[in-house]
DNA sequence: CAAACCTTGACAATTCTTTGGTAAGGTCTC
DNA sequence: GAGACCTTACCAAAGAATTGTCAAGGTTTG
């Protein structure tokens, strides 16, 4: 046997049996199935599911957004009229503009911030 | 006067003011500020906002994705690594992987087909 | 054939995002 | 100086994404 069911797959990546299945109907994973129609993880399959977990918690991103970023690739259409309105950017105030939205990120859910938090974040 | 407040913006642009400040927060849209603090809106931002609107509108996405393909252009690492996790591909079974993607799209919530599709599994 | 898997479909708890308020205080115009 | 704006900060409702779980039925294997 060079694959394995969905549950042993669970068990070597760190995912629910739930979630590999969510992953593959984002079309974020392409698997072959069993002449009955089980899902089979080859190796390959394998590894790039440890890798996106690694990715997505090193990165601070979700499924939701590699959804997207593949929605990118697969729609040149999309990516044209994203970059457009991006470019269509008028005479720009010169401002911080940099790390906003990096602010944005952090503080999600604007809010919570304030005095509580000491989010050690390490900006040297 | 060249420049429009916030309230006036959002009459002319359709978002609102509530809005119009996520916006700006989410590092989607640059202005400048008068003198006090007031967010000032001129023809320039005027447009992207409309443009905006109906691009989210037309292509069916929202402002965390555009905000999303805005950290992809603004960090070139991240888009590296997300392109080398999708280039990863092993050999593809050669499957439909086309479009089912888009049926998560309009699932959502993955639920409500069932009729569409001739699923081939049929109750007996 | 029974146990332990697998499939899809559905419901639902949780959590995060989106959006609208509201409060406390500054600004602009009359 | 009153009224109608603006600012930020916060709370909370509505929505969407994430994740678990269960049901009804098929498959594999001992």
């Amino acid at each position: 046997m060079e694959a394995l069911t969905i549950q042993e797959a669970a068990e070597t990546t760190g995912w629910s049996p739930r979630m590999l299945r969510y992953i593959e109907r984002a079309g974020l994973l392409d698997l072959s199935r069993s002449a009955s129609g089980y899902r089979l993880y080859g190796p390959e399959q394998l590894q790039r599911l440890r890798t996106l977990r690694e990715l997505l918690a090193r990165m601070n991103f979700g499924l939701a957004e590699l959804g997207f970023a593949l929605r990118l690739r697969r729609e040149p259409a999309l990516r044209r009229e994203i970059d457009a309105w991006f470019d269509a950017e008028p005479e720009r105030p010169a401002h911080v503009a940099a790390d906003d939205w990096l602010r944005w990120e952090q503080d999600k859910h604007e809010a919570l911030l304030a005095a509580s938090h000491t989010t050690q974040m390490e900006i040297t």
